[in-house]
DNA sequence: ATGAAAGCGCTAACAC
DNA sequence: GTGTTAGCGCTTTCAT
């Protein structure tokens, strides 16, 4: 492909005067502009935005990390950081992991040697390091939805999990469920984790204890919607019809949850707003990383907190009076 | 963060020295190694990605452009793309462009500007110029699952259209339906086009035409699963029963369609295995081009036809004898 | 086995 | 207004 050497020769004048007219950055006579234009449109020519990214010592593009992209919630959520760069013409580097920490590192260090202005992190195995490999580098980082780490560095949007797991536990405990029991998920991630814990502490504020049989309880509580979803294929298979033999909750609120077919109670999450902010909030440390030291950038802890209203829909009902109902 | 140059001082050697041991390319003393490493341990030193593909002339990264991420067929599409770029270290950017030529068209120069090795291409506009932009630019592009486009240049990874959409019909007719209607779908997409004309061509071999209301339909073949899932819900709330009532068909066969309260009768499109597949034809496509010369290389057309068996399941039955058996 | 120097395609000072 | 020059952080001959 051309260079912006051959549009100067092509159009007799020298580099810097291309490069004047193609960021428009300083005055150019009208007639030198002409003709640089028409060298650029004969050649095709489009400046290489590696050499740019070389002298501007930015990647200018977003790194996002996300445990399963076919997982709607995460779609959208990448759905909305490429909004958002898009907005910032930053490109997007995508890297799904299926938390396992190898493929997360793997990322981390392409993210880095690629060097990506930020990264958003949409989901993580349980107990990784990467958080802190990339902060310790001088990368931003924003967490987007996945709740407790202990690390203060990194930026977060996500929502109050105690209280929508305590809403969820209400409205169960309301309905009169009594043995409700977690549903445990593949990926060992650490939203899940988090929300499993909210769950338990919501729990014991009644002086339950979760039931770790899922045939024993009477209402399920899935860390995500898909899972919630699939609960519900496999009960239905085993021949416990939903929400009259067994209640189920998800979380998240991706579109099918409200299918007349599914009609799931859930927790919203609005994965594509949450990609959205979280971007914004990436993109803003970047710049104030590269104004200021990166090490202290890196360090401004931002946190954004978004609602996370229950949604009830017809997957939860009162227990079965034969069963359940007693503690 | 640390430089070649950093490293080479700290170890008291040269670049080249030091270039020499991240690379393994040539003989390094084992005591000068050592230095080397240690330094680079103690820096945390990664790579500038962006001085090599600068030297290299290569983004070593690959494109990939969707309509819509959220739609489980083409999340499974990127899966597949990353998991065989990962597998060369190639980087993917994501594009979604909910099939608007302004997006295509960013996404295409940015794509361009990054210099990316190749472009996979999932999801178009209906008479987009996109593949023929990027082909003349000398990018190699490999159209996944999207159907006929004119121009031979791009490498195809796709079904045989015609033969699915014949099994759907024949399907269907064999249940009795005469009253096919097609799902008009909201992006106006070159994949569901292609559909649809396959659609009507089966169609006519039975001397039928497809009904343009969906109301008098008493069978919908839809686009693609999600438009036919979504169908569903649309249809029942409206009151009229999947299948007694109509019968539904879709295209992709997402994980979802298998759903015991789903039941789709669709068609099957391993979208990981697309993206899988359509990725090494890219990188294959741009690895020659490094050799030869680009414009030779984006020729070099490649076809892969992947099966595309119907599967059905309960969202097609006979129609009710009232209405609809009637030519 | 190691080093020096040129250059990838651009931007940014600074002359003119 | 426009041109010259010196990098950005690497890889790559080519010497030594």
């Amino acid at each position: 492909m051309a260079r912006l050497i051959d549009i100067a020769a092509r159009a007799g004048v020298s580099k810097s005067t291309v490069s004047n007219v193609i960021r428009g950055t300083a005055l150019v006579a009208e007639e030198t502009r002409r003709k640089v234009e028409r060298a650029i449109a004969e050649t095709g020519y489009r400046p290489n935005a590696i050499a740019r990214s070389l002298q501007a010592r930015s990647g200018n593009a977003l790194g996002v990390i996300v445990p399963d992209l076919t997982n709607p919630f995460f779609a959208q959520l990448v759905v909305g950081v490429e909004r958002a760069a898009a907005t910032s013409g930053q490109a997007v580097l995508t890297a799904h992991t299926e938390c396992t920490p190898a493929a997360e590192l793997a990322a981390a260090y392409a993210f880095l040697e690629r060097r990506v202005d930020a990264v958003v992190i949409g989901g993580l195995s349980i107990g990784a390091s990467l958080p802190g490999l990339l902060l310790d580098h001088g990368m931003p980082v924003v967490l987007a939805g996945l709740g407790g780490i202990e690390d203060p560095r990194p930026g977060v949007v996500d929502h109050d999990t105690a209280a929508a797991m305590e809403a969820v536990v209400r409205h169960l405990y309301g309905l009169g469920h009594r043995r409700l029991g977690f549903l445990a998920h593949g990926l060992r991630e650490i939203a899940g984790e988090g929300r499993r814990l909210a769950f338990e502490a919501a729990l014991a504020r009644r002086g339950l204890v979760a039931v770790a049989s899922e045939a024993a309880a009477t209402a399920l509580v899935a860390h995500d919607d898909m899972h919630a979803i699939a609960a519900i294929d496999r009960l239905e298979r085993a021949g416990r019809r939903v929400p009259e033999d067994v209640s189920v909750t998800g979380y998240d609120d991706v579109p099918l949850a409200a299918h007349g077919r599914i009609r799931l109670t859930t927790v919203r999450a609005d994965g594509v707003e949450m990609g959205r902010r979280a971007t914004e909030m990436a993109i803003a440390a970047a710049r104030h990383g590269r104004s200021a030291g990166q090490r202290e950038s890196a360090g401004e802890s931002r946190r954004i907190i978004l609602p996370s209203p229950l949604i009830v829909r017809a997957s939860t009902a009162a227990p079965r009076r034969d069963r359940g109902t007693g503690a």
